[in-house]
DNA sequence: TATAGCTTTGCAACCGGTTGCAAAAAGTTA
DNA sequence: TAACTTTTTGCAACCGGTTGCAAAGCTATA
């Protein structure tokens, strides 16, 4: 049996009232009265009960945490710092794991029955009809990762997807590389179209060559090796390759590695990302950095203001990308 | 403004109690008020609110999972099992990450504060203390990936590191390895010691030769690199190394590989964990592996049947652990 | 010392639900 | 149809808190 409001204030001997407004700040106590309410609850170990306070508070401090890449390992660290984040809000994340077996739809209504305070949506392939379907609810949302939008019907923090795909074409090209490719992540998610977009047209304005397109299964290391596989087998491999991203760069580079080519000598690969792994000596990728930190702070940032604010217009945030030269791309010349 | 119950009873014409009823199984409603009030309630689009419900139920379906392992890329795994293990049975997971800046002892408090109906502490690197402070506070636990005790004070479920040590002790034998040596984790991790008493004593048993004995900094690419490196630097290498885990064998990998020697011709190594990782052919690491979609799920299974039964003698499961052949040991001769 | 103004306190209603109990309704049996 | 069961329903209290309001207590001023 947890310990009330009650039996603090039957052992202080004051209203309940009294014990409540010492837990809550900006409430009128005296000294002596909070002296006596704080003696108490030490005593019996009392910890007031969020969730009933929350029925008359309308706050509950939990925030959805919405996701459905529990297999990309970046999604690791943005978790870390998802949590952390909330966590120095004095905010709780639900964790939501969506798959075949749980919906988008379920999650929704889950998250109402828990009333949560607000939902983030970490997510750069769930299509956007997710997170609106929140906002309709009435669910202050954010998508982080998201794609970006003129006329965004949730808010939205993410990169600038064509601003990536365009560093892409204009590092290959100042490396000198001339047959181009382009191998990216799942053909329906809108951060591969959007890359390719940027790409193609920065190849474009700048008299670059038209780059082979070819598409993985998934944003994963069986996908990229696959697709590596077939290209090596069943055409003539480009001199470098823009991959979908990082995960998808290590399984292309293992196929190479296995095909007896080297990297960067005779196929470069500069992916999207810069997860930690792409780091680690034995890989050294080559590849364009998602600023994960900014967004997640953003994010986050963005939601608490949701939290106090009256339902503003929905805001779409494209934090920009940089390079990050590791060892999958030959140097200038 | 949600609605409530009070606005779907007055819809429909009914008492509060009979809203009530039909949505909790088990009660008695007639077919025409039930049909009468999931009209109304579909009209108003009506959820029940799963936290005041609990006022009453003292069950509020939530599970505080906590970790502090953000790092290890076998976490993200860990997170995707559990998180869908525990949905599929109706139970949210509240995510804690405990950090330097976030403690275990705030974090039971919070847990506290949000009526959590039990907690899973998912690491193996943290003390016991930590699992043993919330069956203190009446909060049923299980501590996931622990430490093996006879006479544990809560529920662990993991594997049994003594016979993981005895099996590389074994394998490392039956290749035909004269020097060995044993790259542990953390000294201070509990995982770290029982896994180098077994390979200790299989050792013995067998006649085997006695190991060089060093330790990692932490599981990670980076401390098992340094080591390595160190290693390599400073003392004659062994013919094979047993190490701490999966990553740490990554790291050590790679600079083996960076100091011009070759895995496994030069060089055995064998890991723990199998993460999916592992089985990357660029990696391509033999390694034991910890069965952990068992270990998840007899984890949930525990902490469910904990909800129900009142407080059980706590008791300490071990799973068996398997060797995991690939490419960094050499054959049998 | 009386009075005004401010602070502190307790009462009681409320947040959105559940549930024991007794009355009402429906169903059985004779 | 009357008497007896069984089922269904509503009332009211409760879960663990918060909060508007008015009464009580203080302090300062005249």
């Amino acid at each position: 049996m947890a310990i009330t409001l009650n039996d603090v204030a039957q052992r202080a001997g004051v209203s309940r009232s009294a014990v409540s407004r010492t837990f809550t700040d900006g409430a009128s106590v005296s000294k002596v009265m909070r002296q006596k309410v704080e003696d108490a609850a030490i005593e019996l170990g009392y910890t007031p009960n969020f969730l009933a306070r929350s029925l008359t508070t309308r706050s509950t401090k939990l925030i959805g945490l919405v996701s459905d890449n529990f297999h990309n390992p970046i999604f690791l660290e943005v978790f870390d710092q998802f949590t952390r984040g909330l966590q120095d809000r004095g905010l709780r994340p639900l964790l939501v794991n969506l798959s075949e077996t749980y919906q988008a739809s379920s999650s929704l209504r889950m998250l109402q029955q828990y009333s949560v305070d607000g939902v983030i949506v970490a997510s750069s392939t769930l299509p956007p009809e997710v997170s609106e379907a929140f906002r309709s609810a009435g669910i202050p949302v954010v998508n982080s990762f998201g794609r970006f939008s003129l006329t965004p019907k949730v808010d939205v923090v993410g990169i600038d997807d064509e601003a990536c795909g365009q560093i892409a074409a204009e590092t290959l090209l100042a490396r000198g590389y001339k047959r181009l490719a382009f191998l990216g992540g799942p053909q329906a998610a809108t951060s591969t179209q959007s890359r390719l977009r940027g790409f193609l047209s920065e190849l474009q304005r700048a008299g670059g060559p038209t780059p082979d397109i070819t598409f993985a299964e998934a944003y994963s290391f069986e996908a990229g090796r696959a697709e590596m596989q077939r290209l090596l087998r069943e055409t003539t491999p480009a001199e470098a390759y823009f991959c979908g991203d990082d995960v998808l760069s290590i399984g292309a580079l293992s196929a190479i590695r296995d095909h007896g080519l080297r990297v960067p000598e005779d196929i470069g690969l500069i992916g999207v990302n810069d997860m930690q792994m792409s780091g680690w000596q034995n890989i050294n990728l080559t590849t364009i950095a998602q600023p994960f930190a900014e967004i997640i702070q953003t994010s986050i940032d963005v939601i608490v203001d949701m939290l106090h604010a009256p339902k503003q217009p929905a805001q779409a945030r494209r934090l920009p990308c940089r390079l990050v030269e590791r060892g999958t791309l030959r140097a200038r010349p």
